[in-house]
DNA sequence: CTTTACAGACCAAGCGCTTGCTTGGTAGCT
DNA sequence: AGCTACCAAGCAAGCGCTTGGTCTGTAAAG
């Protein structure tokens, strides 16, 4: 019965408390590697009482995905509505990506990432259809930078080699070290627009 | 017996065919995902014969990232080799990294940024180890061009940048597009040194 | 105010299957 | 004779999931 702390986006009931723990595990050892019985213990019940909230493990991984999908949308879509210009809104894309990669939601987007194959391809088709909407936001703001010739590369390219850079940050990014989110992300919109800090 | 290419840089006697077999279903399916069945099954073999050329299934995933990392850190000294000016060397980096990792040894390099928790802590450190001549070859290119004041980030971060761009290609570069590898080193390149592309 | 009904949350036990790996032996090449 | 490469059979452990039942809180029925 390890405590483990909530994500940002999923409530405390019996149901969400399961999410969290599972995030939380499956980030760490990665879903194949998690066992019912790990996330069982993990909030303090018997491993069969899980089948009482979802219907098989995959649900679970597929839940957590879901969650974390939409209130990251949301979360992206205030970000692009408080700015202006689109350097403005693409600085705040960034900002919002990271926070969400190595911030309060970490464990389920890090989860998105690298257990992705381990949904069924049924269930790829339907949070890839999540996803679009938070992709478009990027690539409305990508192309108006586009237009403006901030940079020439295609913005679908840029989009993946952003995808690539924020996606990677997990893996060494430190959060109690001194270089700050909002630095790390004016690094990465320098990659685009092309100043130089 | 489903028939599979080999990856360069290792050779076909029976332990080898495993390696190349193995890497393309690790790729595919992931390590946890596949059984040591499906592994002798695609050569042709019986489940239990691989333990006639591995102790355990875990080392032949270690076997196939020791293999991959000596023979791409052989392809990157090449790269710097031939080249005198550090962003020569850089360009040549991003391409030898690229062509690693979407080209010839693709199977193998996925499988070595997707499944390294699969090792164990050991068998990470002593790949961490091997990989840090790789990781020198990259560093000392980068200082070299920030010495030159060719950007102003941290060459360490710079870095990092970099893997996250090139680890993520493999998801969405198609090898049979019109972009070619070239034309997505270059456009990488100039992430770095700033011009635009 | 009590009784009955019922649904949500959970437990204890365990089933059937798959998994990595072992064992004892054989065929062929040198 | 001995080594490499393999097979056929199967074991023990761990897995996702099922089953039948208990407890508790809520709320309508008498």
């Amino acid at each position: 019965m390890a405590e483990s702390l909530a994500i940002n986006g999923i409530d405390d009931s019996p149901r969400g408390r399961l999410l969290s723990a599972a995030a939380h595990l499956f980030r760490d050892k990665g879903f194949d590697r998690t066992t019912v019985r790990d996330i069982a213990a993990s909030v303090g019940i018997q491993s069969g009482s899980i089948f009482h909230h979802f219907k098989t493990k995959e649900d679970i991984l597929y839940a957590v995905m879901e969650e974390v999908i939409h209130f990251n949308t949301a979360r992206l879509r205030d970000a692009v509505a408080a700015e202006s210009s689109p350097q403005g809104q693409l600085r705040a894309l960034i900002r919002a990506e990271l926070q969400s990669i190595v911030g309060d939601t970490a464990e389920a987007m890090t989860v998105m990432v690298t257990e992705w194959r381990c949904l069924s391809e049924e269930k790829q088709r339907k949070a890839l259809e999540l996803r679009s909407i938070y992709e478009q936001l990027w690539l409305d703001a990508l192309q108006a930078l586009h237009e403006q010739g901030a940079f020439k590369t295609d913005p679908f390219i840029m989009r993946r080699l952003l995808t690539g850079m924020t996606g990677w940050a997990p893996n060494w990014f430190d959060r109690d070290g001194s270089l700050t989110l909002d630095n790390l992300a004016d690094i990465m919109l320098a990659r685009v627009v092309g100043e130089n800090p």
